[in-house]
DNA sequence: CTCTCAAATAAGAATAATTCTAACTTGCAC
DNA sequence: GTGCAAGTTAGAATTATTCTTATTTGAGAG
């Protein structure tokens, strides 16, 4: 019952608290991507004695060992994910609030091919689509698509 | 002389204060993707007696109107351009701090092409590649695109 | 198992960008 | 010129996050 998050820490070398074991499991278990408070409350839910210092502080962390990988999609907080191997974009949801994850080759050529002309090497990227969902049962939308 | 900003604010019903010539004079003569701190700075140089305040609000409300853009790259503050017929992306130059703008048709295409897949209209994007200078060849700088 | 101590934690203060408040101006329609 | 809604000011408030300091703890060594 030890979580990929756990044996991760060990390897970094970090310290294996209590509070790092309840924050690994919550992140672990997440299937969102969720905020700073949302984690918090998620956590306290299990253990009360973490303070909202540990967390930012575990959070932190945990994105310099790569480990965890943090987003900001613009709504004044950041949101949380454990790191895949591959990285990936992100559609959001702007009814629910929901993320899905997307990654297409294409993109991938096309942002390297855009920066080369203008003399760069990309490090890395930011693309977020913000989109609402298809209406089914509505008449087609007047809009072609491109 | 009238710049294209105080034609808009006009046109948007917005009252020409004396402080909103000096933004709006600032806005217009930057070239570069200036900050809040940074557009205080040029406009105190001005004109002594804007207050921080002021600025934060007109720049709220000229984005509300349309007539800026403000754009958050991750820095932990916001930065500021006017307003393009064209909605473009940006590459940020990790050494310098310098923006370029491009927009890539295919780009365009793309994006649509994802939401759809997830079954999504994209209602706007953000589109950020971080990258650093090719040393080697000089290549192609300054090729700009619209 | 105990000792040790660097690393981790708790609680709350500090920070920094931005927004709000409340009292005072001012642009501009009449 | 007047009236008043919109705008301004200075500073307080907000909010996510980081820092500080005293205290606790994981885990390696003995």
């Amino acid at each position: 019952m030890q979580n990929q998050i756990e044996q991760k820490c060990r390897d970094a070398g970090l310290k294996l608290t209590g509070q790092r074991r309840t924050i690994a499991k919550v992140l672990t278990e997440a299937t969102d991507h969720p905020s700073a408070n949302e984690l918090f409350k998620r956590c306290t839910e299990i253990d009360p004695r973490i303070s909202l210092s540990t967390l930012y502080r575990t959070l932190r962390v945990l994105e310099e060992a790569r480990i965890i990988q943090s987003h900001d999609f613009g709504e004044g907080y950041a949101r949380f994910e454990v790191a895949k191997e591959k990285p990936h974009d992100h559609l959001i949801d702007l009814v629910s609030g929901d993320v899905h994850e997307f990654n297409h080759p294409d993109l991938e050529r096309l942002k390297q091919f855009i920066a080369k002309e203008f003399g760069y090497d990309v490090v890395r990227h930011r693309v977020e689509l913000y989109a609402i969902p298809i209406k089914s049962s509505q008449s087609k939308r007047r809009r072609v698509r491109s």
